[in-house]
DNA sequence: ATGTGC
């Protein structure tokens, strides 16, 4: 088994192999931000990209104190893959698509017992709750594709001819107002440990994952309301997010931006809108900062997109993919800044977890209906 | 990324 971690200065390593493409301006951030005072080792997963400052697709360990800025505005984003009951022979994408309508809304009455019942602390953002949100974040009905490790998925109650579900979101407009309001106060100077600040963000950052994972849950629910199926929770995990870690013996704070935890259960690794994602089993490892890859990562910056597809491709097209999937984004500009060709192979990003021992592949899934966004359009 | 700005 080769070693695919790179290593870049003290520090600081990259999990790439030959083949993976990371931007130099996502090594620079990567390389800058491990000049932040007290911080002791980042790592760039093979999905690294640049961000707002700081990459994304990236691990971080400090000691003394934490940086808020550097798990970002959707604090608690991560991925929840469900089984559900639909039988995946009678479901073709354009059934779905038509019975799951519009659900960029707000949830209606009907819900109220079932959010209540996650017993959230208020927020000011319940309206948010049950709605996907844009960007990157999506809701997508997927078939196993491959499997690589029949026991495995036998145990995981998963099989060919039922439909899987994956959401990609987080924490709305909660996280976002938590880490403006922490900006306005702290600027980019990091809380130091035991102080009463660190604990007052440490409380709003932990709401925030917790209405992130309610959020993504009832997606799931609404969706499956919707497709007159039912279903359960495989894998959630967030990855964006902070927590205590020890690493080599030293307590201290490991961030993950676009990173998803390799010491918490079985791992999804989506790719773009148009290609596999990956069911895997992780390898802890204190080199890659517990932490793997969260999905394909971007290669081309969003405002690049439109001038590089609009004359290759039509909107119609874009709502097409090579795997035969169907994709529901009525916003024109979202749709060619999530197009399969702004980012990454995945196959390139799982080839370097595999190379650096971080992972075992499970099963290999493929998109049969994502939903994005209906803007105005659909009933 | 965003109960979305000029």
């Amino acid at each position: 088994m080769g070693n695919s971690i790179q290593h870049l200065a003290e520090g600081v390593s990259l999990v790439a192999s030959a083949k993976t493409w990371v931007e130099g301006k996502a090594i620079q951030q990567l390389q800058q931000t491990a000049k932040l005072i007290g911080m002791r080792q980042v790592v760039g997963m093979p999905d690294l990209h640049p961000g707002r400052g700081y990459p994304v697709g990236a691990a971080f360990f400090s000691v003394g104190r934490f940086y808020p800025a550097l798990i970002g505005n959707d604090i608690g984003c991560g991925m929840s893959l469900w089984r559900t009951t639909l039988d995946r022979s009678k479901h073709p994408a354009e059934k779905l698509e038509k019975r799951l309508g519009n659900i960029d809304g707000p949830l209606d009455e009907d819900w109220r017992d079932s959010v209540a019942a996650l017993d959230l602390a208020a927020s000011g953002y319940e309206a948010s709750l049950g709605t996907i949100g844009g960007g990157n974040h999506f809701a997508e009905l997927q078939q196993l594709d491959e499997i690589y490790d029949s026991a495995a998925l036998q145990a995981l109650a998963l099989d060919k001819r039922q439909l899987l579900l994956l959401v990609h979101s987080g924490s709305r407009g909660l996280g976002q107002e938590i880490l403006r309001a922490h900006i306005e106060r702290f600027n980019h100077a990091g809380l130091v440990d035991d102080s009463a600040e660190a604990a007052e963000y440490l409380a709003q950052h932990a709401l925030a994952l917790r209405f992130a994972q309610a959020n993504r849950r009832l997606i799931a629910l609404r969706m499956l309301e919707r497709l007159r199926g039912e279903g359960a929770p495989v894998v959630d995990l967030d990855h964006n997010l902070l927590c205590r870690a020890s690493m080599s013996g030293t307590s201290g704070w490991l961030h993950r931006k676009g990173a998803t935890p390799a010491d918490a259960g079985l791992v999804v690794i989506p790719g773009s809108r148009g290609d596999h994602s990956y069911l895997v089993e992780p390898v802890a490892d204190e080199a890659s900062l517990l932490s793997l890859a969260h999905g394909a990562g971007r290669k081309w910056m969003r405002g690049e997109c439109k001038d590089r597809l609009s004359a290759r491709h039509t909107v119609q097209q874009l709502s097409r993919t090579a795997l035969g999937s169907r994709v529901v984004c009525h916003d024109k500009h979202l749709l060619y800044e999530e197009a399969p060709e702004a980012y990454k192979a995945i196959d390139s990003v799982i080839a370097a977890l595999q190379e650096a021992g971080l992972v075992r592949l499970l099963a290999r899934l493929k998109p049969v209906l994502t939903y994005k966004t209906c803007g105005e359009d659909c009933a």
